[in-house]
DNA sequence: TCGACTTTGTGCACACGTTCACAAGTGCCT
DNA sequence: AGGCACTTGTGAACGTGTGCACAAAGTCGA
């Protein structure tokens, strides 16, 4: 209920304080991912360009990156794919299993709570809560819906790590402050809203809309620069008739 | 020696070519998205704090942000919020309607079907396509689900302009491919899978998994620091006791 | 009209992130 | 054993993003 935040220099999802700058921390899902992918196709070693490229960044990058963890890799050689897939799941937390709970089972939420394949290892759903009458009881991927009511206890029940805000606009602040208050300390957030976050808390916001926005942007700006490209060229061309089809 | 790295690699879709940073485009719809909401609440006017506020940032953020889109804004009063919701929806393309085709019907696809609403003003779902028969045919959302062999065909008749991959990871980047050659060149991908973009076409990322391994990892190291002060406040206690077994 | 007050827009310094380039290791081959 | 080809790890340069602090520019009341 307070709209207005006293502190604007609260110190959120930067983590300078001590080693693995937050930057690096993003790419490791990604180099886990490939790696994970090329220990299934039998690979043994790769080079930071090999694994780089599998990555989609520079090798340079991907060698600094690695190098926060500490020095694993051999020179002339590459890096261990197994050993490798083992020191970022631990850097990562991955060793161990990670309770989810999602709060608001319409699309979104229902589709999040099937998609069990792609929440990779170390991760498991374990609640589902919504506010709607009509759904809860229902089973969702074998967990049924239980009512939002009971945050606290199943928070306290199913000992809960993580929260997965899922619900309507309008209900994810309220639902986020139960979290917090229920000791959730970190939250996904699904909702086209921006939480106040007060607390040493870290949120983490998925959003489509402001995807497509951007999205939106660049192409809006590569038709206007086509566009201005065209009209210049027919302006030089004389042309005063239409603006002909420029195959390229 | 290093023999020549024919490899620049501006392959990446950075835009930093002119007016607008990258960072403060990402932004740019969390500020629409809080001057819509002050406009509905009937609000005319805004400070720079009190925008900044209701957005989660910084008041000098904000005011350099808005600064690279022109001079809206009375020194003294404030920014009209209007005014300013014109402005940036004018920039970021939102005047006109994007058409959007979402390959790949299942969970998650589904769930955007029917995710119109927060899909904000500007954007129009067009076509939804799969390769699977059991669900070809079916209407979800007022469309009906037609065969991704048709790809190229919607595309050219729909006049799609953002392409929306939600197929599973193996389907991802042939999916991609044919986007691209059927004339695509933004695309949103929830596929976890790191694409090959090789083309000046902007993609950007939507995963889930990424972003619980982000969060365990902060989650991680919040357990093990807690946990390092515990021992640390026994070991001072001069308890030798049982307390943890933390060894490891 | 003038002065006090408010708020924008921005120059500047600093922090963070990326890329380059190369010395320091490592294994293989002769 | 010694040289050679290869690859990591990292210092240094560079570019981008952030936050502070303040002059410029406007409003409002007397």
């Amino acid at each position: 209920m307070s709209p207005h935040r006293p502190a604007p220099l609260v110190r959120q999802a930067r983590t300078p304080r001590d080693g693995i700058p937050e930057a690096t921390v993003a790419r490791l899902p990604v180099y886990l991912r490939a790696l994970t992918s090329l220990a299934e196709g039998g690979v043994e070693t790769v080079s930071s360009e090999e694994l780089a490229s599998a990555a989609g960044v520079g090798s340079a990058k991907l060698r600094k990156d690695l190098s926060h963890l500490g020095s694993y890799g051999t020179r002339g050689v590459g890096y261990e794919v197994d050993y490798l897939v083992y020191q970022i799941s631990r850097e990562l937390g991955l060793t161990q299993d990670w309770r989810v709970a999602i709060i608001g089972v319409g699309n979104l939420g229902h589709a999040l709570a099937n998609y069990g394949g792609f929440v990779s290892r170390g991760f498991s759903v374990a609640a589902l809560l919504d506010a709607d009458p009509a759904v809860i009881g229902h089973t969702v991927g074998g967990l049924t819906i239980r009512p939002v009511d009971d945050l606290e206890r199943v928070v306290a029940e199913e000992d809960i790590h993580i929260g997965v805000v899922a619900t309507p606009a309008g209900s994810a602040q309220h639902v986020y402050d139960r979290l917090v208050a229920a000791g959730v300390t970190s939250v996904l957030n699904f909702a086209p809203v921006v939480l106040d976050t007060p607390e040493a808390v870290m949120v983490r916001k998925v959003d489509l809309s402001t995807e497509l926005q951007i999205l939106a942007f660049h192409e809006q700006r590569r038709l206007a620069t086509r566009l201005a490209a065209d009209v210049r060229r027919t302006a030089v061309d004389g042309d005063g008739g239409h603006a002909a089809e420029v195959a390229t």
